[in-house]
RNA sequence: GGCGCAGUAGCCAAGUGGUAAGGCGUGGGUCUGCAACACCCUGAUUCACCGGUUCAAAUCCGGUCUGCGCCUCCA
């Protein structure tokens, strides 16, 4: 399995530290809202190479917080007259909703930063004694850069163009030793929530909360630290300063980081007013299709959103829906159980897109070639299965192409709906009039179930129906 | 200014040395009472542009143009 290693920008073979088990950390959202679609992408992404590692046979201990104390979210809870703990355990919650909208799995662990305060004054602690760090007069605790001499080693900056760089942006009135240095912990602000410490009442920083999280839930070496491409610097600099100042241990082995979700080529943002939120996109999609949408070019790349693309996508995932949904069909009706010499050839001949999906998830985890397998296995399943095919031929398909989808987190089993009474009538009524050739009486009858948003199709292995 | 990514058919998108996957859309056909689904056919003599290396380049090297990201909170 080759994984891109953001720290040496080429792609490794992937060995874990343990045989057979994967430690994995992912930077989780600041949840003072509704989590948008770029939020979703590291999540469908890594959630995608979870996923196909424990296909592959690892068990994956896999960690991602939500970060639930910061500026934002004190500010959303000021507003609106509430605790900062109220937003954040309420965006918490609706998170959750749009993860398992997306089929998320949960991860093993999901710390929350302000239940993890006393292993960061630990870590904050420990790194003041090695020298790493220092509190100021107000209190606020600074980590001293240039004192870690791997810094910059993630981002390939050096620091002397960081500090150049820098001399345009105001650097907010401090005593700093060094304008590089960042904040380990800072003193409360006036109605902010707060906790004590050795330096002053105050809160974290933000980078340490990661670094103490993925150390108490995965040990001081890592497998997979991940996250999106804008957190490398100086998000991820920053922990593995912390992280490897403090414990002298390589943090993390493999740093993976996923593309920006832009729209309309931009980068999302509030000031431009392209901002969508999943709970939006989930009023007029099945988030399947989202997940799809992102699975379908490669995680690193920078990728597209506009409704033209997610209406493209519907299309193609209900392509390979209706392929699963036709085998289920079949294998229902099915008038022989045993598959035939024939049919084992053709099931031999299946195994084929399998070995190319896996080719394509090995090579970096390519999606995009993997749903063209996917793709290439459903047309293939559909000029090679008939109302004369084997039930244990069709159900084996099913299987197999189950498989595929699963990898990528990709539902194929729609829920066995109920139809009420009421419309199963008008289903036979239709029949009954077509039967008749009253077919002005049976086109009605599915304009008026089209209307209650029931779509059938007419098989010549019966009448099938779906959800519009 | 520093660092980095990208430019492949109408759209999306794989492909990193051996002669252009896949999907959506379009048009035509088969099936069907019609529709839908499905299937068949329909697509780039060519991979932003210019040079170079090579028997061979979308793929490697140099240059040009264009778009984007990070360097500041950000997935």
């Amino acid at each position: 399995m080759k994984v891109y290693n953001t720290l040496s920008r080429q792609k490794e073979e992937f060995i874990p530290l343990e045989e057979g088990k994967v430690k994995m950390y992912v930077c989780g959202p600041t949840v003072y809202n509704f989590i948008h679609i770029g939020n979703a992408r590291p999540m469908i992404v890594f959630d995608t190479v979870r996923r196909y590692m424990e296909y592959r046979g690892y068990e994956v201990n896999f960690v991602s917080n939500f970060t639930d104390v910061d500026d934002k979210i004190i500010k959303k809870a000021m507003e609106e007259g509430v605790t900062a703990q109220e937003i954040s355990r309420r965006y918490i919650e609706e998170c959750k909703k749009d993860m398992a909208g997306l089929n998320v799995k949960p991860a093993t662990t999901h710390p929350l930063a302000t239940e993890e305060i006393d292993g960061m004054l630990e870590m904050i602690s420990a790194l003041i004694d090695k020298g790493y760090a220092y509190p100021s007069a107000d209190g606020t605790v600074y980590f001293r850069t240039r004192k870690f001499k791997e810094y910059g080693k993630l981002s390939h900056k050096n620091l002397d163009d960081l500090q150049a760089g820098h001399r345009d942006i105001k650097v907010t009135g401090d005593d700093k030793e060094d304008s590089l240095d960042f904040v380990l912990w800072k003193p409360k602000k006036e109605g902010e929530p707060y906790w004590e410490s050795p330096w002053c009442q105050g809160r974290p920083g933000w980078h340490i909360e990661c670094s103490v999280m993925s150390r108490k839930y995965l040990g001081e070496e890592i497998d997979i630290h991940a996250g999106g491409e804008d957190l490398i610097f100086p998000h991820h600099e920053n922990e593995i300063a912390q992280s490897e100042a403090c414990n002298g241990k390589i943090f993390a082995r493999y740093w993976i980081h996923n593309g920006f979700l832009n729209i309309d080529n931009k980068k999302m943002s509030k000031s431009l007013g392209n901002f969508f939120t999943v709970r939006e996109i989930s009023e007029k999609y099945d988030l399947q299709v989202l997940r799809f949408f992102m699975l379908s070019a490669h995680y690193r790349s920078p990728l597209n959103f506009s409704a033209e693309l997610m209406e493209s996508a519907k299309n193609g995932l209900d392509r390979i829906r209706n392929g699963a949904k036709n085998l289920k069909h079949l294998s229902g009706n099915a008038k022989t159980e045993q598959m035939t010499e024939e049919e084992k050839t053709i099931w031999e001949g299946s195994q084929g897109f399998v070995t190319k999906f896996e080719t394509a998830m090995e090579d970096d985890f390519n999606t995009a070639d993997g749903i063209s397998a996917v793709f290439e296995l459903v047309k293939y399943i559909n000029t090679n299965v008939s109302g004369d095919s084997s039930r244990e031929l069709l159900e084996q398909l099913y299987q197999r192409l189950n498989l595929l989808c699963d990898i990528l987190g990709i539902i194929l089993e729609q829920k066995e709906e109920i139809l009420d009474e009421e419309i199963e009538k008008l289903i036979a009524e239709r029949q009954a009039a077509r039967k008749e050739k009253n077919f002005a009486r049976a086109d009605e009858i599915r304009e008026e179930l089209l209307g209650r948003g029931i779509v059938l199709e007419d098989t010549r292995e019966g009448v099938k129906w779906k959800r519009a």
